[in-house]
DNA sequence: GCATATTTGTCCGTATGTATA
DNA sequence: CTATACATACGGACAAATATG
């Protein structure tokens, strides 16, 4: 029942939830979510004909849902090949970090009382899932975390970029095979950097943080090394 | 002839300009082009019939086009209203701006003697146009100016971002009556920031810099007073 | 407030073009 | 080179929402 023919990465779990908004944008809400998961694997080819018929929603519904992941850059749509989960290249990885150079170096520069309590609440949590070893949950406070900081910088389209760019680096991060050594030592740094602005050191925030986001590209990197 | 029934701000001039790749991204393109010009005013509605007949493709086909254009906020999409040329807000304005500071500010800190080159290209092409009032065309250097600038960070999506906010910016400019008052203060200003540049005198021309993106912006809102 | 006309949202069937085995 | 599979694009249809009188 669970697996039956039409059953694409389990989609069918998600069709009672197809009854709100736009139907466009809630099908793209929940391939958004699958492809952050992993569910579907960078370079995978997703049908319009199978997913349509596993969401029970016509292909030009499905084509408009593509349209709107494809500009997120989380899917790539090759002309009459069809779409595809994004691969990202190393240059894709390193244009990343240097957007988020740009990005998070700037917000260090605005960093004010009420967002570096967002900030704390972000450290805490990843501090409490590490210590109960939930390394997943671990990333996903690093996620909110730099989401927070970012936020510094008081601009709702800076923020969404932000959000956007980290989406993008799930794409990346399901290649780790251990989520442990990447994720550890980022929870004690983002302490660091958290108590460097809650103190003022403006100018050593700013020189761990680019300290910090070298390393996690170097690290990354390391891993990607197989791929194009 | 050339304003029969079916024609839409004169759409149909464009109609064999369709015979290259995507049926959808060149009717973006073509849309694109006549928002920026001003063809189509903020707040309009662009109506899928008369605009998908003017342009002889399916109204599937347009919705297409339409999103991509939702995507890069030049189009709003109300449900069950359709497609609105988009309003900006004060607000708005104010965060494009912010992004401005964080990008231009940035970019100034990566300085190189090649991408300091393009801008200086596009410094003499205003300065010629200034000089034989053609105002319209100092506006487009202007931008040629800030995307060079802008390219000095070296990565592709900042650019991507620089170019869809310029984009954006040229929504408001529209209600400027007078184009020269706007732009003639600038075209000093931009040799000024680019000397400073190539003078390797970082500090100051961040400061010129700053103060440039806050007299814009003021004078943007200025003009801007009477819309929501 | 109601009834009608218009427009969008969604789906379907089909013909054509393109890439790949 | 042929065959197959698939995406692209069109046109028509109907329901639902909105605008208009």
């Amino acid at each position: 029942m669970i697996s039956h023919m039409d059953d694409v990465a389990g989609l069918e779990h998600d069709r009672d939830r197809l009854g709100r908004s736009s139907t466009a944008e809630r099908v793209a809400d929940i391939l958004r979510e699958r492809i952050a998961q992993g569910f579907f694997s960078p370079g995978q080819r997703l049908s319009e004909e199978a997913i349509g018929a596993a969401l029970g929603v016509s292909r030009n519904t499905l084509r408009e849902a593509f349209r709107l992941l494809s500009h997120e850059r989380l899917l790539e749509h090759r002309l009459n090949r069809g779409v595809f989960v994004r691969v990202l290249s190393t240059d894709d990885v390193a244009d990343l970090y240097r957007v988020r150079r740009v990005i998070e170096v700037s917000a260090v520069r605005h960093a004010s009382a009420e967002g570096i309590a967002a900030m704390r609440e972000a450290v805490e949590d990843g501090e409490r899932a590490a210590r109960e070893n939930r390394w997943r949950e671990v990333g996903t406070a690093n996620i909110r975390y730099h989401q927070a900081l970012s936020r510094l910088n008081g601009s709702q389209r800076l923020d969404d970029l932000m959000r956007q760019l980290l989406a993008e680096l799930r794409l990346v991060f399901h290649v780790m095979r251990n989520p442990r050594s990447f994720h550890e030592p980022f929870v004690a740094r983002n302490r660091t950097l958290l108590e460097l602005l809650a103190a003022g050191e403006t100018e050593k925030a700013e020189r761990e943080l680019v300290s910090y986001l070298d390393d996690a590209e170097a690290l990354l990197m390391e891993a990607y090394r197989p791929q194009p």
